[in-house]
RNA sequence: GGGCCGUUAACUCAGUAGGUAGAGUAUCUGCCUUUUAAGCAGAGAGUCGCGUGUUCGAAUCACGCACGGCCCA
């Protein structure tokens, strides 16, 4: 498999440019322009003017990704991480032996020419190349031109590949660079800290998902991946940064999908003295400054259907949703065994101690969240499945907390934050019961975390949204794994 | 975890009454100084994902496994 001919001829050519006098792997050759540079300073210009200037030469380095040959002259396509230019070698230019050598390099070597640029018969701007090194060699050949990399699974497991062959593979990720950095800006400029907290928790909290153990051998301690940073961002709230983000990963120990990978990444934010209405227009805002920024609109194509994301986004209560959206009749939303029974209808697995809210959110999971393709608020969420929620002071049942979902997807999770420590190490106990009752999802009693609670944490909304959705969303992609660089995958021979 | 589909040359793919494995691109040789999926002529290149079974004979049929994709849980 590694001794295929092609290899061995690569080989062999590589050892004659050695013998030659080229070295193969340099590091001597600096570029002085890019590609995308020279396209735009000089699209503009006809034959006449760039003949006129045939003493400005350039310098640029990139990989060789075809090369269509003549017997004395060649066209070769290369390409930087800003484009790519079409070059023509000439014997004439470059005399009989360098032309030689050249002809021993190969598509997927990566050269370094210098020389004028010109236009050819067809008004393609050209660089006329009168002096060429190589820069790296190649020693496997590319995919096919025409073609390119179409293999899923190869795609992702060879993704430096992927991003050679497929331009538009490499503007996902310049996408989600953008949108990334959006965000910081967004939240640095009002004042945000940027902070990094535990990946590695002994108490695994901030969100009911199941988490990764690992072990510590010189402390000979289990520990656990984090499934949310919020536990230890709002520690930092009580100590005094009012408002503080961390942008990174989360890992939970779930199934893959389509819209999961173990490990993704999260934005998490808290701002104190704001509600959770508060952060439902950054939200609306934020998330708008990420599509103009990569889209230049608000109007989001996507899977064939635009997607508005002009405020003021629509808002459902999340019962009013369940009848009105769900088609759930209204006996069911205050009937835990009816709401039970409906749960595992439309396919819900339930343990004798669940309540109200779990069976109404699975309800929800299931005849609601797929039909919000626009972007959508839903509040009034039930208390028993939001253990760090604020409760709501008109309606007990209910935690002043939303959610908002795009393309049928959850995108992120906002709450006023509960800061009575008592009520909350209540919240905790009650999860640990339910824990004990064998919901491997439920959260753990965090004591630590209650006492920081206890030195008095202002009021507070926090905000969780998926990085890894959003991006897909803006790049238009129907899989998670397309925007994450290198997704999980079993290894390739088991 | 379940269902369906896929895995053949470096890449993209053909290949069912089961009978010695094909094309295009890429590669190599020759010709070719404005091509752009360059062209023309010739050549080489494969543990047909892995294993077991059925059969005189398996890329092809059966079973199992691996990896991947989509859908469902």
């Amino acid at each position: 498999m590694d001794d295929n001919l092609l290899m061995r001829q690569r080989r062999q050519k590589a050892q004659e440019l050695k013998e030659a006098g080229i070295p193969l792997f340099p590091n001597n050759f600096r570029p002085r322009n890019l590609i995308a540079d020279i396209m735009t300073e000089h699209e503009r210009m006809d034959s006449g003017r760039l003949e006129d200037m045939q003493d400005t030469k350039f310098a640029l380095a990139g990989r060789i990704m075809a090369i269509r040959s003549f017997g004395k002259a060649a066209f070769i396509k290369l390409q930087d991480r800003s484009g790519s230019l079409q070059c023509h070698l000439e014997k004439n230019v470059l005399g009989e032996e360098r032309y030689g050598l050249f002809k021993k390099l190969d598509v997927g070597d990566i050269i370094g020419v210098r020389g004028p640029l010109f236009r050819t018969r067809t008004q393609e701007l050209t660089l006329r190349v009168e002096h060429w090194q190589l820069v790296t060699k190649n020693y496997r050949a590319l995919p096919e031109k025409f073609h390119g990399l179409t293999d899923v699974e190869q795609r992702y497991r060879q993704r430096y590949l992927d991003l050679i062959m497929n331009q538009e593979v490499r503007e996902i990720f310049k996408a989600r660079s953008t949108i990334v950095a959006t965000i910081r800006r967004y939240l640095q400029d009002r004042g945000f800290l940027e902070v990094e907290t535990p990946m590695m928790q002994h108490i695994p909290g901030g969100a009911m998902a199941r988490p990764f153990e690992t072990f510590h051998n010189a402390l000979g301690m289990k520990l656990f991946l984090r499934v949310a940073p919020e536990l230890y961002l709002k520690r930092l709230v009580v100590g005094g940064l009012e408002r503080v983000f961390e942008l990174n990963r989360n890992f939970r120990n779930e199934g893959v999908s389509v819209r999961h990978n173990p490990e993704f990444t999260m934005l998490e934010f808290y701002q104190t003295y704001a509600t959770y209405e508060d952060l439902m227009s950054t939200t609306e805002e934020v998330v708008g400054l990420c599509a103009k920024a990569v889209l230049g609109t608000l109007k989001v194509p996507y899977q064939g259907r635009e997607i508005d994301l002009t405020p003021p986004w629509q808002n459902f209560d999340f019962r009013t949703s369940l009848l009105e959206i769900g088609g759930v009749p209204p006996d069911v939303l205050f009937n835990t065994e009816k709401a039970l029974d409906l749960s595992r209808q439309v396919g819900g697995v339930h343990k004798p101690g669940d309540g109200l809210g779990k069976a109404l959110g699975k309800i929800f999971d299931v005849l609601v969240e797929p039909e919000l393709f626009q972007p959508t608020f839903i509040t009034g969420y039930p208390l028993d499945i939001s253990p760090l929620s604020r409760t709501n002071d008109l309606d007990a049942e209910i935690v002043d907390r939303f959610e908002f979902f795009i393309a049928g997807r959850e995108m992120g999770n906002g709450f006023s934050e509960l800061n009575d420590p008592d009520d909350q190490r209540a919240r905790f106990m009650d999860q640990v019961a339910q824990r004990e009752a064998g919901d491997d999802e439920a959260q753990y009693m965090d004591a630590d975390y209650v006492r920081a609670l206890e030195f008095g944490m202002p009021p507070t909304a926090g905000e969780g949204l998926g990085i890894d959705r959003l991006v897909m969303l803006l790049t238009d992609q129907p899989s998670i794994r397309e925007v994450i660089l290198f997704p999980l995958l079993r290894p390739e021979q088991g």
